[in-house]
DNA sequence: ATCGCTTGCTAACACGTGTTAGCATCACCA
DNA sequence: TGGTGATGCTAACACGTGTTAGCAAGCGAT
């Protein structure tokens, strides 16, 4: 088994009786360069019979692009939850991608922090521009830094930053997912947020359940507010509260699937029945939670738009230069399942 | 904003007062290098203080490797299986490249089949080896051929070839889950699929089905077996097939966690109650199975192990050589969760 | 003083491609 | 016949790095 080295420009050029500037005038179909169509037809053959395909790293050194972004994902508490949507994100992105015949690089970012391991892949022009998944606010500095010589684009929300970003827009989906239940006759309506208000999207979805009963002319009342923080197990124990009250809410807006997983075994534990007893709206309509019992009425992330226009973005700015400080804020749609008492069954 | 090239060894070398290839040696640590302390410190300095990184296309035009290894996904018809352990595997992997100091490619390839496609990323010298995920049959040809120029190793397992693959060993995991149901003094247990048995997976996930009643005494019964295909509706009507049955079964293990998720919703339409009147064993332990009601009863598959030895064969060959034909199959860990009586509630 | 050996460094080549400047050849027109 | 332009192709440079061969200086031994 001889290890034979792959095809080079020069073996095309030799098969087809050229030099290899022709060949490479051929291939890369210059313009206004000025070939015969018998060699341009010679060279095609000798290429197609040698298999040949450009050296990747060639032409990353000579061209200055490596054609390959980096997916550059902070690795959250909320593991689980990430997790739910990665797949779909990528699928998104990766179809944008293809089309610009671009590769896709995954970069996750160790737990303790380290800025450093991200700028390297910036300095040795790895990539031709990034995507950052979940921003923090420590990365704002660095973030900046690199964004004057490399394209880069943010999932998520990060305050304040002129950096192209797309999001979920979490207000109007959590006014949505209140209001929802508002229609249905509710008038105490729980919140069980999805992480503590430091983090944008909890905020966001706070200020939208707010903003839905001001509208209705219902008083907040901040005991009906409890925190959950990303897994289900924290839940759970929100769930408690709530039904700890005197007068415990008669529907609750859950503003993560997976936090509402945990409440809802809580629920059961208390045997209490939903929608009769307690109506359940939650967030994120993570793959499974459609096969709940009851099937859970959710705010659907459209996780696969946010990947595909976090790359045009992207690919919008390595083509055609920096766009002024676009903000893309992607609509939810309600899913009506049955845990809110206003789907098909029981 | 002036737009100034990256500094480059020569930078480096200028500043220091020495020769690039100075610079090179001191940066690369050539052992046999003969570089006094004192130029070795001035190179160090001079490196750090222009925060200097060799260009990696460069690199790799000069080494031969592009220090990237490409993750290629086959989508299967199973999405949402596929999708809740892809970013277990993708970690389990990455932890392992990380410390190798080398980078991941992700590549979905695209539904319509295009071997072509992943040639690509070969001829072009774009990565130094491969993982294909879920291979089938068809790949064989390509595979065999592109796998004596580059590390190939496979996730899943494909019949027959000799290339080092990584899997889970389907026939005992599947004879444990059975065995846990005889265990607990079932003698009628039914199987529902995970998938037609044209699938490797679902072949051997009956066979260990079958092997375990044989062992224990028990005919096969063909009439207990349904076939599922990868979904919760498809689960759903092979739970039905069941229950239609004259004498149904007391017990089901369905080898898929998602495909249990639609045969849940189909017992509890017709009014029994798990594990009392059916007892369950999934297969998976996909991420929220363990808060469905009851929870689920199920077969751990060590999603990020099987990530992290695919990583580990792939890189053994890039470094030592062609391993000669190694094949790793992973354990899997029985969940006893309440879907199967044997739990610690109700 | 000359040889040989070690130490510390550098000149020069190779990697495979894209691209610019320029060289022949031929046709056409005056 | 000599000039002008287009046509078809190629030589040569650049990209930034790793690496081999080799050069100069110093030093001890013969």
């Amino acid at each position: 088994m001889m290890k034979r080295r792959s095809p080079t420009a020069e073996d095309v050029a030799r098969l087809a009786g050229v030099s290899r500037t022709t060949v490479s005038l051929v291939l890369n179909g210059v313009p206004d360069a000025r070939i015969s169509p018998e060699t341009r037809q010679r060279v095609l053959e000798a290429a197609a019979r040698l298999n040949y395909r450009p050296h990747a790293g060639a032409r990353h050194l000579v061209r200055g692009r490596s054609e390959v972004i980096a997916f550059v994902m902070r690795q959250t508490p909320d593991q689980v939850f990430v997790d739910a949507f990665l797949p779909e994100v990528l699928r998104g992105l990766s179809d944008v991608l293809r089309e610009a015949n671009l590769h896709l690089l995954l970069f996750p970012l160790a737990p303790d922090h380290a800025p450093e391991e991200t700028t390297r892949l910036l300095q040795e022009r790895r990539v031709d521009g990034m995507i950052l998944s979940g921003p923090r606010f420590e990365d704002r500095e660095w973030l900046e830094h690199w964004a004057q010589e490399t394209p880069v684009v943010l999932l998520g929300h990060l305050a304040g930053s002129p950096l192209p970003s797309v999001d979920v827009d979490n207000l109007q989906a959590a006014a949505m997912a209140t209001c929802h239940l508002l229609r249905l006759g509710h008038r105490r309506i729980g919140l069980i947020t999805n992480a503590p208000l430091s983090y944008t999207a909890s905020y966001e979805r706070w200020l939208g359940y707010r903003w839905a009963l001001e509208e209705a002319g219902i008083p907040y009342d901040e005991t009906l507010v409890a925190f959950g923080a990303f897994t289900p197990i924290s839940g759970a124990a929100a769930m408690e509260q709530l039904l700890r009250l005197p007068e415990p809410p008669t529907a609750v807006f859950i503003a993560s699937d997976v936090v509402a997983f945990g409440a809802l075994q809580v629920i059961r534990r208390h045997g209490l029945r939903v929608p009769q007893d307690l109506a359940l709206v939650g967030f994120d309509d993570v793959p499974l939670s459609a096969y709940l019992d009851p099937p859970l009425t959710t705010v659907h992330l459209p996780a696969e738009d946010l990947g595909r226009e976090a790359g045009r973005l992207l690919l919008q700015w390595i083509q055609e230069g920096r766009p002024s400080t676009a903000t893309i804020r992607l609509a939810t749609r309600l899913i009506i399942r049955q845990s809110c008492g206003a789907g098909g069954g029981t």
